[in-house]
DNA sequence: CTCACGCCTCGCCTATGATCGAAATATGTC
DNA sequence: GACATATTTCGATCATAGGCGAGGCGTGAG
């Protein structure tokens, strides 16, 4: 019965504006200490040591011994793609105004990122629309399913199908974006897309920023795989 | 903070005990008035509309004003689905125990439980179906009214009809359950059946949980009395 | 070795917000 | 008309837990 309010459990967990800024900064799935995270959250170190405590013990997060570092990230991919949704649940809400000076941050961002392990962004969406518009992939129950030809085209591409369907996660993910409030391709096969396209170094990952960045040779390659796709990325705000 | 931690003003809404019980009680997409919703989620009138102001306010829920009803809904689909896969997340996760006993299953309540005075749930309905079938109880103008020999059948049961009959409120009502979407036996009558029952010790009235528990004795009269009753009562869900 | 650093535990303080009683406002019933 | 019911608003209380300072332990650098 999915009645079941135990979802209080992590609501409690990620309302406290400490811990959401923590838990976001953890977002893209990288690991990062203890003193990083009281930095981004805002609180010192003691205060960020209990709430670290808190999201490991709960399961939300997982540490790293490594010296007199501790790293912590993510569980796991699920625990983003949870959480992801909530942040387009309550449009109304409001917030501190200290997030104009966060947005701009977030602009940045927008046109192409790491969602954990994906793509996310504008990129991300227009990599999806474009595998939908030629029927490669298809919408089904909230999940992406292949289409008849979309096994080839992307095994073309590089990408492992087979290993993809094998990991126990979500296959193909349809995971809404939280910048552009349409949705990527998540879930396994979202993260062997994603890290084919790195590989062929179409595409450069820039650990600083979590952005993703297209190479010369991506942008030449991508628009000739996926038609109409850079005229999709340009488009202004 | 590099991603949107704007997920913290849902987690926030649905992290305390009385908010999650009332969303986990919408969670099936049907709608609840201020009342039911305050009784799901342990907390007094004034606490329940507090909440769901909060709720609605951010777009969680929304309201719908009948007569002098309220029905609360989930604002859409979205919100289920987002919330959903919360609950999946932290099975780990070990909170005070006081504040995890704040949070009910709300399956619990359905198989049995008191609409504030008489009874409701599975068994409400169950008990009202049986009366209906064998006419002691019959449909009337939106109410029921006893058949002619509904009044004996239910003085054997030591219900003082006569008592209900001389109270200024409805007599026989026909309460529409909110879990079972079928009518039960609510007004003077409903809690007068109510009240001999528990008199009689076939049913146990649990104060903290709300809900009614059969006796083992109340399993076999009830049975008894009422043939039928006990395998309308094991349909699974 | 000593010192600096990263991190955690302990204890106290404080503030947010959940809660309820009383009362007001509609709405429905007799 | 009086009365009951459903819901909200206001005001006050009070417990929870977030926050930080002090101190301790382990690790790494000199």
């Amino acid at each position: 019965m999915s009645v079941d309010p135990s979802f209080a459990l992590v609501g409690a967990l990620i309302g406290v504006p400490a811990r959401a800024n923590m838990m976001a900064a953890l977002m893209d799935g990288r690991a990062q200490t203890a003193s990083e995270l009281a930095f981004v959250a805002g609180v010192t170190p003691q205060t960020a040591s209990s709430h670290l405590a808190k999201l490991t013990e709960a399961g939300l997060l997982a540490v790293e011994k490594q010296g007199r570092h501790r790293y912590y990230r993510l569980a796991g991919p699920a625990v983003a793609e949870a959480l992801e949704p909530l942040s387009h649940l309550a449009p109304n809400a409001r917030v501190p105004e200290r997030r104009r000076a966060q947005l701009r941050r977030v602009g940045e961002l927008r046109s192409a990122r790491f969602c954990y392990d994906h793509l996310a962004g504008r990129l991300g969406v227009a990599l999806a629309d474009s595998l939908l518009k030629r029927r490669l992939l298809r919408r089904e129950a909230g999940d992406f399913r292949l289409g008849p030809k979309g096994r080839a085209f992307l095994e073309g591409l590089g990408v492992d199908v087979a290993a993809a369907e094998r990991e126990r996660r979500h296959f193909a993910r349809c995971c809404l974006d939280w910048s552009e409030r349409r949705p990527h391709l998540g879930g396994a096969l979202g993260a062997a897309l994603a890290e084919s396209l790195l590989r062929a170094k179409w595409l450069r990952r820039d650990r600083a920023s979590r952005k993703a960045a297209l190479t010369t040779l991506g942008e030449s390659e991508l628009s000739r795989h996926f038609p109409g796709l850079l005229q999709a990325l340009t488009v202004e705000d």
